[in-house]
DNA sequence: TTGACAGGTGAACGAACGTTCACCTATACT
DNA sequence: AGTATAGGTGAACGTTCGTTCACCTGTCAA
């Protein structure tokens, strides 16, 4: 069984958003009996490329297709032979724990410049979740809303920029804290 | 039609990693006939909640869920009224194109922290692309991989860091450009 | 009062589904 | 020479699939 397989499988999952039927298997691979892709399939569940539902349909290992992880920038790229033993992970599930509660905000301004939030990122938030000190989060504060660190000066709340521009502010009678920024992610 | 019957074929599909059937459906909504779903079905496909295949089997629209795209930082977040009018998006589509070629590599170092690049956080990386001037690139200088801007100063390639600490880097007798930057990831 | 219409029921259809069994090669290893 | 073993073929099975048709409510407008 070959890589190429398991990568005509996923192919067909990626353009038609549902994995093969055992005929489709067998036409995907130019087998000409249904039996083949049944076995091949077996295998590759053995292996853990892919799952079989109760019901004995195929379904993807995740949800999202993995991206392969290398090491370090340091450590650069692995030759092709290494690359098979390169570990894998799915950006969603890695980014996004509870789906209904997060959102995605740009940013704007450049109060968290030095936290490495530039003006443009999108920040991956969580709604509803309690911060912690030291927590990036998004409060609205007399009727203005922030991104500022979290943070607690002898017991009274503080919201602190990452550039030395802005002040840190000591909410005087309201303060919301609408989510925690879990993420940052920057396109190029 | 509910948002809220959306939703549970929804969780079923994240939860069995492909959609439901008819059958399913029906049990699912608590239906006596498969035929109320088939209906229920064809109103969300109409509505482009859904798609369905050539072959009649439900496909989700996207392979990954979406997740809310609000306004800007400063905008804070919509009353629950006004959510529902709120964009989304699947960070996986926005981020990956041609997934084969893509990776995700651990930044080491601080060379490129002035660009809101720090260590500890995912840059994900497209193999054998072109680097324009002013892109993020993977290199390989003398036995040593870095992450620098790729620059041209007249006519002569320069790789610069965005860390004043560290001088412009000019090739002597290898260079080469394993992969450009296309995003950042940091997860707090 | 009538009629349209959205939403649910129930039964039925052929086609496609996943699975099994028996058989057929090749190649590789005693 | 013999025999495992991996991979492919071909036909058959009961089940479930997507789809259709006829019928049954409610609700709301004319």
């Amino acid at each position: 069984m070959s890589t190429k397989q398991y990568g005509k499988i996923m192919a067909f999952y990626e353009q038609h958003r549902r994995m093969p039927t055992y005929s489709e298997i067998m036409r995907l691979m130019g087998f000409k009996s249904k039996n083949s892709a049944y076995k091949l399939v077996n295998t590759m569940v053995e292996k853990g490329l892919i799952q079989k539902d109760t019901s004995g349909k195929i379904v993807p290992r995740q949800l999202t297709l993995p991206v392969r992880v290398l090491g370090t920038v340091e450590a650069g790229f692995p030759s092709p032979a290494e690359e098979e033993l390169s570990d894998t992970m799915t950006l969603d599930e890695y980014l996004i724990e509870k789906r209904e509660a997060t959102f995605l905000l740009k940013v704007s301004g450049d109060s968290m410049f030095d936290a490495g939030i530039m003006p443009g990122d999108l920040v991956l938030v969580e709604r509803g979740k309690d911060p912690k000190a030291g927590d990036i989060v998004i409060a609205e504060v007399d009727h203005e809303w922030t991104m500022k660190y979290f943070q607690k000066v002898n017991g009274q709340v503080t919201l602190v920029a990452a550039n030395k521009k802005y002040p840190p502010i000591v909410p005087k009678d309201e303060l919301k804290i609408a989510a925690v920024v879990k993420a940052v992610v920057r396109k190029y």
